[in-house]
RNA sequence: GGCCCCUUGGUCAAGCGGUUAAGACGACGCCCUCUCACGGCGUAAUCAUGGGUUCGAUUCCCGUAGGGGUCACCA
């Protein structure tokens, strides 16, 4: 068989030499043991936490090492791209702070070693697959999807291994004539890699995630270029991460099965394999078992979920982050304000089995987050939120910002913060009341305790409320309330005997709660008012005895 | 079905031949307390299984089971 001249049949406008553009994309001038990598998204309009978990995986690699991290976009899947796809995963990944020194961007791909689009590349790859086949390590094969589905059936029936292997290699070693033929009848046509491999041996590797592995060799002649003449995902991968000097890959462990196959496609190629970091997958408890998180059917991988939803960013990023390294909890424990980009990441602290998605984590990790968060900030990011999905909350909280301001500040800072925000989708229910637009009395006083006793506490209260006073005064003035009604100002009494008294202070207070915030649990009672001012304070207190009175 | 990976409480996990087997989330209880949170204290709960190696296995090796992944002209 004459495979140059196969080569030049198959491929008669490639010109471009692969020396030329080894020479184009020169290896990197970077310190030792700097590390580059990259996010190799493709664009199918759905991005998910796993995009998060591999990039922010190589993101860090890279900039701790001082190395470069770069995006490309696998879009060589035409049938499944989205319209606008490419723009939300740019978007959606700047959002998550995963940030690029090169690659794709809105505005066009940065970088030496682009086009960082693998549809922009497809007359590199062609340089590479007319090389293999002129090598005699890729030939072309005519078999219509018809004849695969037969060759699988038969495989299926006769229990043999699935795939295009051995007698079921049909174009493998078929006479120049026949391939002439075809093409002369202009039939569509794949370019299939000759594997050497045999499934009796065993082939040695480490990976730095999984540890030392042992896999099968591959013996199929796998899919190099589709009919359409762009390259399959392992094709692109050898071609791309060795032109753009890519020195590990990091991706999800789903690609281990097909690990042989790349390293011998590496080894074809004579490029040097890249370092490989496989991750575990995320997984959910889907009735009585586990399985691998689905695009499809799990709306909580979508990001959009979690935007929707409130989670503030660095919530999700640390969230991640504790599910990748197991030490980062206890640094961020030891290290409360530090920056996430002081934490020494190490893939040797990665599992290599899958974890659990876990909702509660998430929130508690959020709520920690949010309390570190200053009154202003928290305002920020809750307004930018509510734009989104709640717009008469945020008419509410750009109407009177410094009363927002001054509702977020209750119980925040020092020691021992509140922490009972955890996503900006509760954030109303948690301080809307000191809006009146959007205040509403959802919780009612039990009826069981005597109307006179309740309109008698909020009269006297209201008769006597100054914001001016120490909440010391003011709480003293409420136990003299509790007191006359004759219920029992000290807890510790009342706790003691609870039948001796009509009642507690707790009592009085929810009264007053109730008439001011319209429900049963609220922040701070004194600074609750104090912020919503003595106007409001009475003109709600008023409000509730009028319909009492009624 | 073939191939591969994984296996410490409900979840995330520390451990890397000798430990009372950390810690966090969640659950429950108590304390603090004007409510809810926060905080403090505490309780329950884990080495899948069989066989080796060893003076000694959660830890090393092999088998078994279970779970997961993968076997496309998708990535």
């Amino acid at each position: 068989m004459d495979y140059p001249y196969l080569a030049e049949l198959l491929f008669p406008d490639v010109k471009l030499t692969p020396e030329e553009l080894e020479s184009r994309y020169p290896a990197r001038q970077l310190p030792e043991g700097a590390i580059v990598s990259r996010a190799a998204p493709s664009p199918t309009g759905f991005v998910h936490l796993g995009n998060i978990v591999q990039g922010l995986t190589s993101e860090r690699l890279c900039h701790q090492s001082g190395g470069v991290f770069f995006l490309r976009i696998e879009d060589t899947d035409a049938k499944r791209e989205v319209q606008g796809a490419v723009e939300t995963l740019i978007e959606a990944l700047k959002h998550y702070h995963i940030l690029f020194d090169e690659g794709a961007t809105v505005d066009g791909d940065i970088g030496p070693y682009g086009p960082y689009r693998q549809r922009q590349r497809a007359q590199i790859y062609h340089v590479y697959a007319k090389k293999l086949v002129a090598e005699g390590k890729a030939y072309p094969c005519f078999c219509t999807e018809e004849e695969l589905d037969a060759m699988r059936n038969t495989q299926e029936a006769r229990k043999d291994n699935f795939g295009y292997y051995g007698a079921y290699a049909v174009w493998r070693d078929r006479p120049m004539e026949d391939i002439k033929t075809e093409l002369a009848a202009g039939k569509p046509w794949v370019l299939r890699f000759r594997s050497e491999g045999n499934i009796e041996n065993k082939i040695k590797f480490t990976d730095l995630i999984k540890g030392n592995l042992e896999l099968t060799e591959n013996d199929v002649d796998h899919v190099l270029l589709k009919s359409d003449g762009i390259p399959t995902y392992h094709f692109a991968h050898a071609v791309d991460d060795h032109l753009m000097r890519t020195t590990h890959v990091v991706r999800g462990d789903e690609w281990l099965p097909s690990l042989p196959f790349h390293v011998q496609l590496f080894r074809a190629l004579g490029f040097r394999l890249p370092k490989y970091a496989h991750i575990g997958p995320l997984m959910k408890m889907d009735g009585t078992s586990k399985r691998k998180l689905s695009k499809r059917k799990d709306p909580e991988l979508a990001l959009t979920f979690y935007q929707a939803q409130g989670y503030p960013v660095p919530a999700v990023l640390e969230y991640v982050l504790t599910i990748l390294n197991s030490n980062f909890e206890d640094w961020r424990q030891a290290n409360p304000d530090a920056n996430l980009d002081d934490f020494k990441f190490s893939y040797k602290k990665m599992n290599p089995a899958g974890s659990l998605f876990d909702v509660d984590k998430l929130r508690d990790v959020s709520k920690n987050v949010i309390s570190r968060m200053s009154a202003d900030e928290v305002y920020a990011l809750v307004l930018e939120w509510a734009k989104e999905f709640d717009v008469p909350f945020a008419a509410a909280l750009e109407a009177e910002p410094d009363k927002a301001r001054a509702a977020f500040a209750i119980g925040r800072g020092g020691k021992k913060p509140r922490k009972d925000l955890a996503i900006w989708s509760e954030a109303k229910s948690y301080m809307g009341f000191i809006f009146d637009a959007l205040f509403a009395r959802e919780d009612e006083i039990d009826p069981k305790f005597d109307k006179a006793d309740v309109c008698a506490a909020l009269t006297v209260f209201a008769q006597d409320y100054d914001p001016a006073d120490e909440q010391s005064v003011w709480f003293d003035k409420i136990k003299a309330i509790t007191d006359s009604l004759g219920y029992a100002s000290d807890m510790k009494a009342y706790r003691a005997d609870p039948a001796a008294f009509r009642g507690s202070v707790a009592d009085v207070s929810m009264f007053l709660r109730v008439a001011v915030t319209g429900k049963l649990n609220s922040p701070d009672m004194y600074e609750v008012m104090r912020v919503l001012g003595r106007k409001t304070v009475l003109a709600r207190i008023h409000a509730l005895l009028e319909t009492l009175e009624r």
